[in-house]
DNA sequence: CCACGTTACTTTACGATGTAAGGAGTTGCA
DNA sequence: TGCAACTCCTTACATCGTAAAGTAACGTGG
């Protein structure tokens, strides 16, 4: 995990808040530049994407553009501040505007699920650390988006904010369970099933008692609890598909019950 | 993040549902184990806890025992092995059983809690993946915790396991937010104040234009929804304390209304 | 009682990683 | 024309997990 806010600030800002494009008509000696930030962004986006978080070295970047690693230091000040870049311009993919006719609660579940696939499309953003956000251009569009939406509740603002940043936590959480399910079903080489089937069968042997030892448990799944209906789907990514749609609509209610909750003169 | 699951499944199960102290008389040749895999547990809890997970390296564990990292290998098969361990072991200190007096809704409270100040006393575990449960008695331990409280709505078991899975989604994500910005203040050196002060002048300097880009942001800060009240308690540690009290209230809401809509012959 | 095989632990080594330091070569302008 | 600014490279260092191979301690079968 890596912090923002570390290194000078204004260059970190500056590089963030740019229009990009804009490269004005150099008139500086020396060679001129190879490459780009812009440029270093796309590979590392493209080589993040391919390869998740653990392939993205400043070596593989630097070799995917024919330059060593060290010629990207000459663009961005390190690998933190190259993760806060990537991290806010692939934001952009959420800028899509979300029309707010249907009412808070079909707003806020499109949001939803647009930022669900969002995090799939893009798991490796889930590993850049929230605490300390990024505060660029596209992270605030998002928030736009949602608080946007948020607004129609006629909730005070600090319960608007409040429930904004518990929906966030979800999302994020049910995502990374997917995404962690994935990486490491290709990482073991086994599949959810054939890691459940193998660990099962060893606890069985390992704790005979277990019916005893955890009756609630056990409860739960004789009246299958855990038995999922789609096969073709993998059986952990499946569990937390159905966490994100069931959790979603229990939030969604709970956040019925505030608007209910609120006297008409505060909304 | 490390995953579970690799390496020889039957090791790694009867290392974790061991029963812990059963040295059982030893009659193998060799030199004495000076060492165990409880010593070991311990040094390496102890590390985690003080240094976090980036201070967990084989080498410091084993200079904390008086032997160099390559000892730990007699005893432990890898450092994902030990991860699972630590992780399993870790969790004998949510055991304490929850009365079930309460109702489900104080029960889901006070557990909630209960994990919520355990994440935060061993932040470490938050970094160990949740996808492939590691399946250890204490885990188990602690879901049943749950299972029982939740045993008491009378929902159905699917929807008990879902909401389960959502609750623990939710309760993780906001603790890790308040682990990463401890992290953060003692990497930087900066505050949460110093920090967000420096940032966010950057951000009128950067971006002038950002009340009518982003109106919607700029009015919930006008209405005071980033305002704080306890300034003893830094402040994006304070804003996600908020998150997970209001959140939880949201979900708990939420779990009421589906108890409400589901018929009483099948609760 | 003693050699043998098993076990605990050490030393050394390898290929990763981010990035500091210093040097080589290219360019614009005084 | 020379100098300063600039891009990019090579080399180097500490740190990581762990493979390989060696050393010393120990219980036991002969």
């Amino acid at each position: 995990m890596v912090f923002a806010g570390q290194g000078d600030q204004r260059r970190s800002m500056t590089l963030l808040w740019r229009t990009p494009g804009s490269a004005a008509t150099r008139t500086a000696p020396g060679p001129r530049p190879g490459l780009s930030v812009d440029v270093i962004l796309d590979a590392a986006i493209a080589l993040a994407d391919e390869h998740g978080m653990a392939g993205l070295s400043m070596r593989a970047v630097g070799e995917r553009l024919g330059r060593t690693a060290m010629a990207l230091y000459t663009y961005v000040p390190n690998k933190a501040e190259l993760l806060d870049l990537m991290y806010d311009r692939i934001h952009a993919e959420l800028a899509t505007a979300h029309p707010t006719e249907g009412g808070w609660r079909a707003g806020l579940t499109a949001w939803a699920e647009d930022v669900w696939g969002f995090y799939l499309r893009h798991p490796w953003v889930l590993q850049v650390s929230q605490a300390r956000p990024v505060l660029g251009p596209h992270e605030y569009a998002m928030l736009e988006t949602v608080a946007g939406i948020m607004h129609g509740t006629g909730l005070p603002a600090t319960a608007r904010r409040r429930i904004i940043s518990a929906l966030f936590q979800f999302v994020r959480g049910t995502a990374q369970t997917v995404s962690e399910a994935r990486q490491a079903a290709s990482a073991t080489g086994l599949s959810d099933e054939e890691w459940w089937y193998a660990r099962s069968a060893m606890l069985t042997e390992v704790a005979p008692d277990f019916a005893a030892r955890f009756p609630m448990v056990a409860g739960m799944e004789s009246e299958g609890a855990f038995q999922l209906d789609d096969e073709t789907v993998p059986y952990l990514e499946q569990e937390a598909r159905e966490t994100f749609r069931a959790g979603l609509t229990v939030l969604l209610d709970g956040i019925e019950a505030a608007i209910r909750a609120t006297p008409t003169d505060r909304r």
